[in-house]
DNA sequence: CTGCCTCAGACATCCGATCAATGGCTAGGA
DNA sequence: TCCTAGCCATTGATCGGATGTCTGAGGCAG
């Protein structure tokens, strides 16, 4: 194994282990280097590849921290890799999403209480289908964090979050104003919404189900077109 | 933002863009870096990055290349993330993971062929409870992962997989042994098997789902002793 | 006393150069 | 034809240094 990956291997096991909590500081970049048995340079390329991943935080001038580690910070990597994907695998990802979003908006519909109700009826009240396609998808992401957050599941809505990401999203919604599906796509949200609002979990599952598996079926068929 | 981050920024663009498929190379690091505008020693920080998330492989001799981008490949780096989490959000984990897999155990149900059952009644007949807990860990995983492939899902598969890591099932396991379940765990396996072999979709979801509650359960008593 | 400015020190950022290790390829011989 | 030795391209790792940035201490004016 490269001294870079053992030094990631040696930063991840100090951390698993409560040595570096969250929030803590690193040795200087001089004496870290030491510490791990290798030079700057290499024990550079190892905090690199941590931080793309938002396990540490570089602060220029500064030093270098543990972040949070809380599962928003972690799962943002996925973006990363849902990004890359082909429409193959798109599909593939909308499986899974259907799969966590329709349980999600069910037990959110149990334990939503009046505030967050409130906010996501505020939601979906605030748009039409004439905006454009960068505040529909705004909307949208809006839309599916609230509900995702109403489950008390952090690591839940963050991955449901990133599975679908800002470019997804925006290729999709353009797609569907294209195809004039928009006014369709809110008023799903808005039955989404009334389920919630009524506590109606069995309801709000089914209707979350039929919703991600609407835009899964435009994707087949552009997919396929 | 940091002349890395940006060259990582464009490495992704050339892969989103195609201008650089899977299993391409990409040109020596001297000339990458200057076609970046940096220098070699920030650029392999970029590399690197990618390299541990997958995206790249990097062959000491011989040259750079894209990775397949598979699912799994790309999934990979969840596992790193799942082993950094405390017992807190090992349990929202757990929820995400139960509902993933109690679908795709029904998903599995309907779709696996004669092929995949077989493999499945061989797995589940080929361990009792008398094995040490490093094969119990293996066992674990080979049936978990063998029901996931069943769906064709990739996507899926790997998500499942990563989701309940290796050090994380081998401490939960460690725990049941210790708590004398095993053979309860077992028993489980083989009903779920069973349903597959029935091709009994409800059934197999409502067995994976108690089976995943179980360990979930016990895990909640055990953080908070 | 308060607010602002400057300056020094600590630290990360980035670079260029150098040498080591490795893998692939090719020329030459059996 | 097959095998091997050696060359070359490429990555692996390190060093030393110049530079940008942040923080906090101390001084100065209001």
């Amino acid at each position: 194994m490269a001294v870079t990956d053992e030094a990631i291997e040696k930063i991840k096991a100090m951390i698993v282990a409560g040595e570096l909590a969250p929030g803590d500081r690193l040795p200087p970049e001089k004496e870290l280097a030491e510490r791990l048995g290798l030079s700057r340079n290499s024990m550079r390329e190892a905090v690199k590849a941590l931080e793309v991943i938002r396990v540490l935080d570089v602060r220029r001038g500064d030093g270098t921290y543990v972040t949070s580690l809380e599962p928003h910070l972690l799962l943002e990597a996925i973006s990363f890799v849902v990004d890359m994907h082909d429409d193959d695998s798109m599909l593939e990802i909308f499986v899974v999403r259907r799969m966590l979003e329709s349980q999600a908006t069910g037990l959110a519909a149990n334990l939503a209480t009046d505030d967050e109700v409130a906010a996501l009826v505020a939601e979906v009240n605030s748009i039409d289908g004439s905006v454009s396609v960068e505040e529909l998808v705004e909307h949208d992401i809006r839309f599916h964090r609230e509900i995702a957050r109403m489950t008390g599941n952090a690591y839940l809505a963050s991955l449901i979050e990133h599975l679908s990401s800002q470019t997804v999203r925006a290729r999709v919604w353009r797609g569907l104003t294209e195809g004039g599906a928009v006014e369709r796509t809110l008023s799903e949200h808005r039955a989404i919404a009334d389920a919630v609002v009524q506590h109606d979990s069995a309801l709000a599952t089914s209707l979350a189900t039929a919703h991600i598996a609407g835009v899964e079926r435009w994707l087949r068929q552009a997919a396929s077109a």
